[in-house]
DNA sequence: TCCTTATTTGGTCAAATAGCCAAATACAAG
DNA sequence: CTTGTATTTGGCTATTTGACCAAATAAGGA
């Protein structure tokens, strides 16, 4: 694999890594129905704020979201919403690995 | 957030996640041309085969590929092909982040 | 059966990640 | 300028990940 092609699958990579995690990928729903400052979204995750706003930076710096400070609080918004496409598809794998496990436990 | 939606997130985080590294990314665009056996990834990657080797199980763990031992071989098959449309969104990103430091940078 | 080739598995080590707490910053209100 | 609220950053520890090597397995052919 010659190196600009390494670098290529790299900055990929990044993304996608910003997304592997339950978490982040919380947020990244909860964002797709709309603007939320990091308050409110901590209550919903419910850790210290301090480890949502670590999720909140990796996916800023990812390019997934984008932040707003107005006043004292930060609105962050969601900027790659093409991700919810995916997020349907990575759904169907789930759905079928179910029911890989119910054929191979012998259900119908 | 609640004991069975985060066992949700978790889930997807599973198969993103299994997604999330260059080598692996790259297996899957391969893939996606058509069934590799180990020994050619082996090849185009560069690596130790026993590294390319866990990579395809973390693949196939996910549900992302699937293998069929043929002889002495391994072909590996690409099972998730919705995985194509979601990195031409991933390709997105990486296109507005460039135009975003060319911005910047001072440059039109 | 005894090699040879293809692949997986186990062990080890270094590096990256995730979480929490405490401290630093930012900003608005009094 | 002092206080209070919202958020980020730094530091620390525990866990996970990724890479390589060596050893184990699997299948085919001599």
């Amino acid at each position: 694999m010659d190196k600009k092609l390494h670098a290529r699958y790299e900055a990929r990579a990044k993304i996608i890594k910003a997304l592997a995690h339950p978490t982040r990928l919380f947020i990244v729903d909860e964002l797709s129905k709309g603007e939320q400052c990091v308050c409110k979204l901590t209550d919903m995750i419910g850790s210290d704020i301090s480890t949502v706003s670590k999720h909140l930076s990796i996916l800023k710096n990812a390019g997934v979201v984008q932040d707003d400070k107005r006043g004292t609080q930060v609105f962050y918004t969601l900027k790659m919403t093409c991700s919810i496409g995916f997020f349907n598809c990575v759904e169907d794998i789930l759905a079928g690995s179910i029911r890989e496990h119910m054929a191979l436990s012998g259900e119908k």
